[in-house]
DNA sequence: ATACATTATTGAAACGTTTCCAATCCAGTG
DNA sequence: CACTGGATTGGAAACGTTTCAATAATGTAT
């Protein structure tokens, strides 16, 4: 594996100049610039990519840690981080946490010994506290403190939204499902959204949550619709949580649409090949994506962003279940 | 930012006794190894590993290079390579390629760069020839030549239990779907099966392929339906791809399975929440991620490995559309 | 031609580790 | 008590870059 003092003896330059040639920076006579090109491609040298992070104590690599990369959205949401990154030449490392705070931490740990550049964390823990020096940090649908941006669609909006278009679409009695998550996830404000908008149109509403993120779902969505017989619509806090009340509800009986209206929250379905087509609150998952590497590239650069929370607007997509 | 220089110093040992403390390697007297880590607590020492890695001229990042980690079958691939990975200290650096031939060599030229300690590729170039030096590789469905070790299910006999799966259920006019990749592919395989099956059976099939990747797949489906009316039976060479002819034929009132059983290949639907459900070849993703790293970490040990191949054995999952 | 300004180039230090050899320590032995 | 040998520790080189001060070469205006 040749190295730089390698281009630079059979060139016959210093190690310096072929430093510049490379990086094309200081001043280099031309004459000099193609003996040193010459015999980099004689050598088939390649520059040490981590030694010159080593030197520069810094590394064009962004973590991305999240529960799992299987899940849709975050596979969607990967997906344009990637392709914003590599803009820039940045590198993306893969972390799943499967939503257990021990790997977070694990991993959070790890990251800093890498020194990666900066994180992009999807997580339930208070990730703050433990990160003890200063790697930038933008976080997703996660907010903390001042110092983790966060960029997140406008959930409490999504809300609001949700229930417009159930009332809309002829439900009287509507109930929103949730799970409740870290008390950091701002998908909660969908829950809030929901509530206000009902109130504010005096319609009667319910809430049924799943207390434990770990309880059997089964059993969850069961009890719901042996207690609450007369609800005739229905926002999921997730496109998945909605599908799978579509399915328990399908099992017994209840028919979707024309028993009941369900709108999800995410969008997922980026092809029309299975069904139903759930009706949802659509993420603008590309813009999430991109707006938050750029921001975290403003972290890294130093920059100061002026706001703590970027809430991205969403739309309501139209499904075969409302 | 403290180094391992400043750890020994509080210490009061030199930084070759720090560091074998830190790496377990050596011998250091009990009282040492205390003093040592003390001084690290109280700094709050963190080991640099880009230093390591640069010292140790090796890093434990190993590339996943694919087309598109939106792919809900690659990114579960993706998911437990990570995990399998993660077991051995190793970090996943994820590359999207989007199937083009420029992005590839590009992320591999810049992963000899990054000089990742191995590479897991599902790409359409001939990886082997663009590689200079000796970066272990393993390859997923696509087999190059022998210095890249191939990991794909058994295309095969995929292919022919699908063919007999379709007979089972009535079909005595089956088809194959399939697009023509890259040659390199594994997956060509399938066809194959399902041709020699056929002959074997003495049944009359027909193959229907679409030859050019990016050609309008509208009108290859719509071609198909029109030309070939008497079909009775389709095998898919993807879950994807069925999906997009049960989806056309729909629209031209044909009834699936009634008219048409249709069979696809991958199992990527994890969960029964929408309809209709495929029945479908299903690759052991997991087991083929697992064999994949492992093999990948054999050959960063410098082992020679038995196989080109490695094969592993489908099951037919029932579905709703057979 | 001379002095000066500008452009090119050199050489060496530094980044934070690991590892090897040599030096030192210490317990046990004859 | 001197000696031996293993355990422990110290010190320095090396990994492949970038960068910076110092020097050399070149060009420019007088």
């Amino acid at each position: 594996m040749p190295s730089i003092r390698d281009v630079a003896n059979l060139a016959g330059v210093a190690v310096g100049t072929v430093s510049r040639v490379i990086n094309n920076s200081g001043s280099v006579k031309p004459a000099t610039r193609r003996k040193v090109e010459e015999a980099i491609q004689q050598l088939n040298y390649i520059p040490n990519e981590i030694a010159r992070n080593f030197k520069m104590r810094k590394s064009k690599m962004v973590a991305l840690l999240l529960p799992s990369i299987w899940n849709p959205f975050f596979s969607e949401l990967a997906y344009y981080i990637e392709d914003e990154l590599d803009r820039e030449g940045f590198k993306l490392m893969l972390c799943n946490s499967g939503g257990k705070p021990e790997k977070e931490l694990y991993y959070l740990d790890m990251l800093q010994q890498n020194k990666v550049a900066g994180i992009v964390g999807i997580t339930y823990n208070d990730i703050e506290n433990n990160i003890s020096n200063n790697i930038p940090i933008v976080s997703i649908d996660r907010h903390f403190t001042k110092n983790i941006t966060c960029v997140t669609s406008d959930n409490y909006e999504g809300g609001r939204l949700a229930l417009r278009e159930l009332v809309k679409a002829g439900s009287r009695k509507p109930a929103f499902l949730g799970s409740v998550t870290s008390v950091f996830s701002e998908t909660m404000k969908r829950k809030e959204g929901f509530i206000d908008e009902a109130k504010s149109l005096g319609i009667n509403y319910t809430i049924f949550e799943k207390p434990d993120p770990v309880l059997d779902e089964e059993a969850y969505f069961t009890e719901f619709l042996n207690d609450y017989r007369d609800i005739d619509g229905v926002f999921a806090i997730t496109d998945m949580f909605a599908a799978q009340f579509i399915e328990r509800a399908s099992k017994l009986g209840i028919r979707v649409p024309q028993d009941v209206k369900v709108i999800g929250y995410d969008g997922i379905q980026n092809h029309s090949f299975f069904h139903p087509i759930l009706s949802t609150i659509r993420q603008p998952v590309e813009d999430m994506a991109r707006m938050t590497i750029k921001l975290l590239f403003k972290k890294i650069e130093g920059e100061t962003l002026e706001k703590d929370v970027y809430r991205l607007p969403v739309i309501f997509r139209q499904g075969e279940t409302t």
